[in-house]
DNA sequence: CAGTCATGTGACCGGCTGGTCATATAAAGA
DNA sequence: TCTTTATATGACCAGCCGGTCACATGACTG
């Protein structure tokens, strides 16, 4: 977590080095990404910056609450309707998790790299890994428990399609977008 | 490609350089991967590497052509069926290059963190994911043609979700044994 | 006014990187 | 024997990085 002092700044400053260290995180991985050029672009201080901060991985976390809780907040601002069927249920999450990223493509790219990239501190990768398959492989389960999905299907492996297609999906469909927007 | 210099080294000497580069590629990422690391392990001077390469990338190009040597010759020795339908020939290639990860682990580790990592040379990084893409839209296409596959079938997209199993799946698959052994 | 406290600063540190280069070694050819 | 040619070496370079710290600034407080 940042410290006191990081939210006792003026809003606009601390919207500004946010803004800023979101950038730097969604253009670069986690070792290529660098706090002096965070720094730099916000022009404070070096010394500023472990004022607000702890290190890098500090803000590096920081960011991903961040965009854990915009996420949260978007689906809760879009529910599903809580009858439908397990399908329609992934139909409705891969249709709103489509529409988080064009809304919020900087954290969504964080996030994306969070999970893909292999780079990052060992404890972060992990329960980003685990966090994700845990959350589909329960779906699954569920699904065939309401005898939506095939009993004889793996769970974990039914869980690792559902991962892999909704992690990707979503960077394709927009680097598809942007393709056909300059051709 | 490497020089002159790195072939008429004793054999015994090309490979273990060759095993040491390869090592550390498939732990690390192309930026993360560190020359001074393979030629410290190797016993050879900073000076003697760049007598053999151009350089880093010049390396890693090297790295690349040999796994994509090795596989091509590995699938020679496994050949399919002429005559089989395309579904059948995308099981085959799924079965083949699982098997070609198992025995070559870290060839396969290699490519697969060509096409996924995001941080190497920008003209590598274009080449392999053309290449495959590419590859598998081609199948697509074929498939259509001979009636295998729906026509009204998006090939672009047809072919992004066969890409993106192959990648994943295999690795998905490796970790899961390594798990299932330890448990 | 003096003292305290939160905040800001940038030179500096050690460590690592990819890459260079003057120099050494040694074998081959004349 | 002298010279050419190929190879080996490691100190060295500039350029980054994340992180630290002694100090400056300035506002609030007694």
């Amino acid at each position: 977590m940042p410290k006191e002092t990081f939210f006792n700044l003026p809003e606009d400053k601390r919207q500004r080095i946010i803004e800023l260290a979101l950038a730097e995180f969604a253009e670069n991985d986690y070792d290529t990404a660098s706090i002096s050029r965070i720094v730099a672009q916000a022009g404070i201080a070096k010394g500023s910056f472990y004022q607000y901060f702890e290190n890098k991985e500090d803000l590096y976390a920081y960011l991903l609450t961040l965009g854990a809780e915009a996420k949260a907040q978007f689906l809760d601002g879009n529910p599903p309707d809580p009858q439908m069927g397990t399908f329609a249920y992934i139909r409705w999450l891969s249709q709103a998790g489509i529409a988080f990223e064009l809304a919020r493509p900087q954290l969504s790219q964080i996030a994306y790299r969070a999970v893909r990239s292999g780079t990052l501190p060992a404890a972060m990768q992990a329960q980003a890994k685990a966090g994700a398959t845990g959350f589909f492989r329960q779906l699954v389960e569920q699904g065939q428990a309401r005898g939506d999905i095939d009993a004889e299907l793996d769970p974990d492996l039914a869980a690792f399609f559902f991962n892999v297609i909704f992690n990707e999906l979503g960077s394709y469909l927009i680097n598809r977008l942007q393709q056909e927007e300059t051709p």
